[in-house]
DNA sequence: GTTCTTGCAAACCCTTTGCACGTCT
DNA sequence: AGACGTGCAAAGGGTTTGCAAGAAC
């Protein structure tokens, strides 16, 4: 994976809205925004809290949920909420938009991606008198084939 | 709106249900659909706790929350989980599916039905090799109009 | 210098759990 | 009778908050 070169065009997006909105450019801020972008994946605010103390930078978690809550805001980051588990975040931009199918007889989650889904959010924002930002949809159903599903034990 | 004919048939749903996963069928899980069935509207586990508590059923907190999850796995609720707040439910058979826009600068929640969605959740669910039940999608947005959202303050 | 942000720990909310008692089968 | 469900209160996990110290403006 290319060593995100859009960091930089993240990092202008994020001072510009704290500009916008009046908010503080400060280190801490700008060193999370920093982490995250070494990161490829999903992740919540206590593994980015442990991976930033793990790595010398000393950040509580105060400033990590308040600073992802600004980075969400300002649509840097998208957040995800799956089931009852903790929230978890990713670079909006960090690769296609894909959702989530969910199994409600197991759990199991699988990602997909759905072109179509984007046009439909960008029509039905508008035609309400919004401008799209993002979307999140999760799908839920169970398995066809009894053996690719744990839990598909009676029927 | 009509007093739920479909309130007979949701209680054969939910005693079929059980006595498939040979779980109980108990006067507290049959007064807890029927009381929810009373509710035309979302809501959340306290919300019944105290609706109920407030009638004269006596149930639990542990009871409620039990329940809402049988009832959420078979297709009965659906469950939402809107940005931080608590999870809602409301009857999947409530009103014809649907979602939700929220805005990310004031939180506003605007619902919207669209039916082309459910025809992209069936072919997806399919095409993955599952059955498709139900789905939650949120689009997130701004509003373009900055006199109907109480927090465009700049711009 | 003033105001906002940070860090810490305690508080908070929603949800789950342990255990004794009650109820369904 | 036996196994499972219920109720209560306490524990749990994730997130937020109050306050004093520190940094941005």
């Amino acid at each position: 994976m290319p060593p995100t070169p859009e960091i930089a065009e993240l990092k202008n997006q994020f001072s510009e809205y704290l500009r916008r909105k009046k908010y503080r450019n400060t280190q801490e801020r700008s060193n999370v925004l920093d982490r995250i972008a070494e990161i490829d994946d999903h992740f919540s605010a206590d593994e980015l809290y442990l991976y930033m103390n793990g790595q010398g930078d000393k950040v509580s978690r105060a400033t990590i949920y308040s600073t992802l809550d600004l980075l969400t805001q300002c649509n840097i980051l998208t957040k995800h909420r799956f089931q009852g588990e903790s929230a978890h975040f990713e670079l909006a931009t960090r690769m296609p938009h894909h959702d989530h199918l969910i199994c409600t007889e197991c759990g199991r989650i699988v990602e997909f991606r759905e072109e179509a889904i984007d046009g439909i959010r960008d029509q039905v924002a508008k035609g309400l008198g919004f401008r799209p930002l993002s979307h999140s949809l999760q799908i839920h159903a169970v398995c066809h084939d009894p053996t690719t599903c744990e839990h598909n034990t009676s029927d």
